[in-house]
DNA sequence: CAACGCCCCGCAACCGCTTCCGGTTTGAAC
DNA sequence: GTTCAAACCGGAAGCGGTTGCGGGGCGTTG
């Protein structure tokens, strides 16, 4: 057993089955032209020694790598590591990437770039030569800057848009970020507010946009106000406050509140909080994205489930499949779903005519 | 421009700097032997050029893959993924991981075996010979699986041990539990408990001994009592509820409790609500793990942080250098420090004095 | 029965880089 | 001005696979 020590490699395979390295290849890229009874031999021989092809080698020769890059901004991954923030996305992202890439024999591998930075450019190019990946993930606001999807193109590396539906190259996905603030909103009506206001993301990202679509659609088929009801924030919690502040201390202010993110919701918890403001008595509240903590907020915030494990494991198997099937033109929409907790009640009106 | 298509390779600097690839090679390896003129002169022609050496072609070669692999258990993975569980520990991992990993020019690789099968052994393998990493990081419980261990030691490869102390090839690093479970019990003794619980983490990670053991010795040296207020979770949230409950429920209840785990320690705020006990008041609580949640619960958590990235990067740094420099022996310890929040304060009885 | 073509299989080249080793230059000592 | 080691550079082999192509078997056709 010493041979342990040392990889098994195609050659062992080849000489224990007694075929030449070409069948062995041909067996374990499934490619036709093989007798079964052959092939049968081969996988025999593969099985008995353990064999797995090296990536690095196959990427060698072949013209695949069988790497899935995903694209992330070094300086945001930096600062969430220095305040112990948690990360939202990226936990969720490499879950849904990374069991897809297994599935299919791949590997998903986060690189972390300067994306805000000049060198872009030269630092994406250095990855992708270094990586040579089968594909890439690019999440917002990635998806949406031209120089990294132009770059992509270019070097016709297969990538995936995630919440970006700019006609272009590349697989653009979305996580019907319009529908669901529209569902949240009439949600919200529905329970007879009459106020609701709307913290947006930063205009960076397009679903930011969408999602105020969206909201402000549900409240006109209703006949309802949205003036001076949308504050903007950049996701981050401090942008929350800031936003919450300005949205519950104008005159008149909404009894309902829906927010871009889950942490701008607790920013906005907090403030509701030292405003007096009882939730879901005093005022009701739904979030963006469903991340863990808000099942353990006070009370647990009723929140749009942004199915992003599910999104990028579909990009994955579109970038997997593209050089077989024929790309899907349009946008895919993933669908999510609003899950109902404890922060939303009707509003404190109807409350009291509802006990009377 | 239409040479950008194909990636530059050490070939086209070769010729740009007029030198051959092999003192090519020798500058972007840092070797020695080469005159600063040439070395200035073929750095020039690579940062024109835009090269960047394929990482395969690297190991093709050479000895190194430039690659680090996170172990992790997929069916684990599965679960969190498909009940939108934090993964606590996973995202923190990595973003120490790939940091340190990129400022070596490594890259971090999150491989999902099934740790618990009977198959490890040949799926380790597979991702072993698959990917041929430099180095192998080993989290608990894996860091104690003595299959793995083994194997990984077999097959020489450069691993650590986080969460373990036991002699060995590898590794070991640590995060200070002994004494952060002393620390966190000697600040409960000194807000005025006398009767301090403790819910202790699965027998199977060594870790939940030594948070055991940290509590044992300070109540000893305290001369307080330790029967019957230690209860045994799983780490997980639902074990929580019922370790909360047994030890709230007992006849002469304690009025502090150390949670191993963030997710333990949550299900002991629901459980006292429950009680109708208010935390701090009636109940002082402490955790483990101060992950991104403990900020935003009613009231936020007093809570032993866990430098998990730190370590995580320290060990990926440990790997990296273990080519050179000599491995340090005996057992890193990586400390943590207690983060005071909202959810400790003195006991009742103490508090009522204080007010008189 | 010869000719043709398809299905199998194997030989050789090669991907981009490192490593081994041998050859040439440099500089200090005698 | 030699001598010799050390410093420096390049030729060639090879890592473990894949791809292009060519040749042998065998069934089909005329």
């Amino acid at each position: 057993m010493a041979r342990r020590r040392q990889s098994v490699t195609i050659k062992h395979v080849a000489a224990d089955a007694g075929v030449s390295l070409q069948t062995v290849s041909r067996v374990i890229n499934n490619e036709p032209n093989v007798r079964p009874a052959m092939k049968e031999r081969v996988q025999a021989s593969i099985d008995r020694l353990g064999y797995t092809p090296s990536i690095a080698a196959r990427r060698m020769s072949g013209s695949r790598s069988y790497l899935i890059m995903a694209l992330n901004d070094r300086e945001r991954t930096l600062a969430d590591w220095r305040e112990r923030r948690g990360t939202d996305w990226v936990d969720q992202m490499l879950l849904g990437g990374m069991l897809t890439c297994a599935e299919h024999g791949y590997r998903m591998i986060v690189e972390l770039i300067d994306t805000h930075s000049d060198h872009v450019e030269r630092e994406l190019n250095a990855a992708l030569t270094a990586l040579q990946p089968d594909g890439v993930v690019l999440t917002p606001p990635h998806s949406e800057d031209p120089l990294i999807v132009d770059l992509l193109a270019e070097r016709s590396i297969p990538f995936a848009r995630i919440g970006s539906i700019a006609p272009g190259p590349g697989f653009a996905l979305t996580m019907g970020d319009r529908g669901h603030a529209e569902n949240a909103t009439r949600h919200l009506i529905e329970l007879g507010h009459t106020r609701i206001g709307m913290i947006a993301g930063p205009d960076a990202y397009s679903l930011s946009g969408w999602r105020v679509d969206g909201w402000r659609k549900a409240l006109k088929d209703a006949d309802l106000p949205c003036e001076g009801l949308c504050a903007v924030g950049d996701f981050g919690f401090d942008s929350g406050l800031d936003a919450a502040r300005t949205l519950l201390t104008q005159d008149d202010p909404p009894t309902a509140i829906i927010a871009s993110s889950d942490q701008m919701a607790l920013a906005t918890l907090d403030i509701a909080r030292d405003l007096g403001l009882l939730v879901p008595r005093d005022l009701s509240l739904i979030s963006f994205d469903n991340t863990p903590i808000v099942r353990f907020t006070d009370p647990p915030l009723t929140a749009v489930d942004q199915p992003i494990a599910e999104t990028i494991s579909r990009a994955v198997e579109l970038i997997i499949r593209s050089r077989r099937d024929a790309a899907p033109d349009g946008v895919i929409d993933i669908e999510g779903a609003l899950e109902e907790r404890g922060s939303t009640a009707p509003p404190p009106h109807l409350r009291r005519i509802k006990r009377a």
